[in-house]
DNA sequence: AAGAAGGTGAACGGAAGGTGAACAAAAATC
DNA sequence: GATTTTTGTTCACCTTCCGTTCACCTTCTT
């Protein structure tokens, strides 16, 4: 399991930046300032660390630096928007990649991705339920020997799924996780979505289902 | 054993410098001048080669173009007080890393062990996906018996792909990678660029073609 | 039986990518 | 140094496909 910390003092981002995280199947670690996160560096196996440069206190340039000299890990920059003076300063102080507010936790996910391929932490996002084997790096979705490509919404409704085989998610908590807090579309929009999903999978297999839990969620369902 | 050549008209630094390596556990090798440089390169196994920008004779940026089109090795640059221009030119020359004087010899210590962890991959010379062999060093590309000379853009590009097969690249990855953090053109640039290697791949195999993920990127992808 | 929740098929609009051609810049050739 | 050729970028237009919405239907609950 890859451990990621995130600090920042915004609250929000923390929740944010923590939650695309985890649900791609990083443990995450937040801290509000430098202090708590040198704390926690101490403290726990982290593989990477997410900074915000605009901190109280110590800045993130500083924590920066600290991360990658003392703890030798790689460090992804928050930089507020198109800064380039701030990116030189953050490439001196030795990250790894840096990104600039406001982003798509998509993008964040990518880098990570990448900087740890570059420092050669194994990253293979891939998670089973059942049959089924969802390669998060590559969007792709496994069923025994077939592949089975599909658009992004649907992907990442699936992904989410089979996070947590057997266990109901609610209609609320799906649609804050695919489509962000913002979402102010129709609520039946996840209905279509469901659908689809099932239509690709019942040919495929048997043994994993989308199951229906009324007034609640859904629940992919896993019969061994 | 790692074997790092230094190159630096001042012996100050090249004194500074092979001392922090040496402590480190590195070997190293130095040189006065570009000259000097490449006889050292040509007779021992050298890894990564740290050279100074402002050297009389034969220049840094030269001397850098040399390392890493005819020996493929990385090379960190060593330039003057934070000249904007100086940068862009040594990335321009194919540098992996730079580092602005004065440095803390830490600093240097961690951006070599970057550099060298980040070549441990790509440094393998020729990469193989499939039917498909890529030389980076002559910029050459076979595919069963026959050659493909690519343009450079389109080379770089394909390279990249290749050097993670069946695996999603996102667009902005690919445009950081072959154009440079600065890039600030058409971002459909890129779709031409695929477009023309697609065109090139397609006469030549079927096994091994280049995937759209909508919204993501492309991938490259191998039939066995 | 009635209302609520979810299912479903079709259709629309727009975003993302594909494509051909023109243009610009750089390299090679003469 | 002028030319031709190759390479890289941009643009306009086209195609495809995805996400959303809507209207209507079915199922469940009480």
């Amino acid at each position: 399991m890859t451990s990621i910390l995130i600090t920042d003092d915004d609250p929000y981002i923390r929740k944010l930046v923590s939650r695309t995280l985890e649900s791609s199947g990083y443990e995450t670690y937040r801290a509000s300032n430098a202090d708590e996160a040198i704390s926690v560096l101490d403290k726990s196996g982290i593989d990477l660390a997410v900074v915000d440069v605009m901190m109280p206190g110590t800045d993130g340039y500083t924590l920066t630096k600290i991360v990658t000299e003392d703890y030798g890990l790689p460090v992804i920059l928050l930089t507020a928007k198109g800064e380039l003076h701030d990116k030189e300063q953050g490439y001196r102080a030795g990250t790894d990649d840096y990104i600039v507010k406001p982003f798509e936790p998509k993008e964040l996910l990518f880098r990570i991705e990448a900087v740890l391929r570059r420092y050669d932490k194994p990253n293979v996002q891939s998670l089973a339920a059942g049959e089924l084997v969802i390669d998060r790096n590559n969007y792709d979705v496994r069923i025994g020997t077939s592949h089975l490509m599909l658009p992004l919404k649907e992907f990442d409704l699936l992904a989410l799924l089979a996070s947590t085989p057997n266990r109901v998610l609610s209609r609320d908590h799906l649609i804050e996780q695919v489509w962000g807090l913002e979402f102010e579309g129709d609520e039946r929009t996840l209905n279509v979505h469901i659908k689809r999903l099932r239509e690709r999978l019942a040919p495929l297999t048997h043994s994993v289902t989308i199951q229906t839990v009324r007034g609640v969620g859904y629940r992919l369902e896993v019969n061994g």
